[in-house]
DNA sequence: GCAAAAGTGTTAGGTGTACACCCATGA
DNA sequence: TCATGGGTGTACACCTAACACTTTTGC
């Protein structure tokens, strides 16, 4: 490769990321305590410096993957945070993503591992360096995203029921909702698939199942904010 | 400073510019012909490299300012693109930024000098790598921006009429406003001052110009997406 | 006086929101 | 049979969108 910048600076360029679950009725996020120095020991977000031959989301998708043993998740870019004096070991860049992972399938061992635990959104305590403005800007990201855009199934288990939908955007929208508006909205939008069977757990009656209607999910995230609930 | 990330990589990191500003009723974007390789004399946006000691934004500043002689102009990340093959130079992870600007303080020295020249944003050609998607990314986030927060009028100068904020956001939009409908929501947001002035350029009635209610604007621009023209 | 752009209110339709009861089941 | 959560339809309020005429002034 020919070298044309060679009197530019180079710089450190980490991802931070984000990565968040749905359980019970809370959103959390998965938060480690760092296991080297700077601030060994301090609760973090989980990060990882980009390498000279990797692609920016293979970082992310290895650092999620080594925290959670989940791949192919679904992530977006929160922003590149590099002010000069953000990380107190030296000059690093750090681009911000979340990830929206199934709780159902995180590797637990990994949890004790990692020394790694789920803290509900609402109660993440403080964080080292700017890793708390990552999570607030993050926060305002994703929920301006679920709100318009059907992403927020990728919390979910592949089959769920409207209950657990409806818990998990009142988590998101932190309010209730009604009932019969939101199934309203969910129906006229048409994409779930109704399947035969129920889930047994949470009532005697039992709450169908439902999954996505891949096509017109595609269909939606095209353009255009269409999506809301 | 202690060194604890030594083994690690380093990366070239740049900024991109997008510099948008409106004219006659269609926003531009300011592009150059490249002076230097890889890639000398081809169009592409501003761009410049990330120095050691440098805040993004300011790097950022630096470049609208070398290519305009503005400073203090509204600017928003739009995000980092760091994909190994996306410089066919060397691997840059490059930070996009799109600015506003105030047509009318633009130095017109600076078009010849650095080879620029002002562009309808409908009617940009082929620009080197990525800096197509970068421009469409941008307009995307620029289009709801404006659309949702007050910073549109970064666009037109202090002193503006109501028929040029409306040209402004029909370019925005794409589409016509109904001007009644556009004057009400403007009136119920009660974020304009009516000055006594008219401007006379553009009818012989003359239409009175107007300036922000800064107060009401820095209250909008708190948090939520209230505005909506 | 006339051409050209600025300025001003009302109505209908659609969207969002509030609200209460019956159903199915296991214990 | 009863307690628990699951499932269903309607009425009103508000907001959005459509629409036409009068005013001012320079030529």
């Amino acid at each position: 490769m020919t070298k044309f910048y060679l009197q530019e600076d180079k710089l450190y360029v980490s991802v931070d990321c984000i990565i968040l679950g749905f359980k019970g009725n809370a959103i959390n996020v998965l938060i480690i305590k760092r296991k080297f120095e700077p601030l060994k020991g301090e609760r973090s977000l989980m990060g990882g410096f980009v390498r000279r031959n990797e692609n920016i989301e293979d970082t992310v998708s290895r650092v999620v993957y080594d925290y959670t043993g989940i791949q192919n998740v679904y992530m977006e870019q929160v922003g590149a945070y590099g002010d000069v004096g953000r990380d107190i070991g030296e000059r690093v860049v750090s681009i911000v993503y979340y990830a929206l992972i199934d709780m159902e399938l995180f590797d637990e061992k990994l949890e004790k591992e990692n020394n790694a635990e789920w803290v509900d959104i609402n109660n993440v305590g403080q964080l080292i360096l700017d890793h708390n403005r990552f999570l607030d800007d993050t926060l305002k990201l994703m929920k301006r995203r679920t709100a318009t855009r059907p992403v927020g199934f990728n919390l979910l288990p592949e089959k769920f029921t409207l209950p657990q939908l409806q818990l998990l955007y009142e988590a998101i929208y932190q309010r209730p909702l009604d009932k019969r508006n939101f199934r309203k909205k969910l129906f006229d939008m048409d994409i779930l698939e109704k399947l035969d069977e129920k889930d047994k757990q949470l009532s005697r009656k039992g709450a169908y199942y439902y999954r996505f209607n891949k096509g017109k999910y595609d269909r939606l995230l095209e353009d255009g904010d269409y999506f809301s609930l």
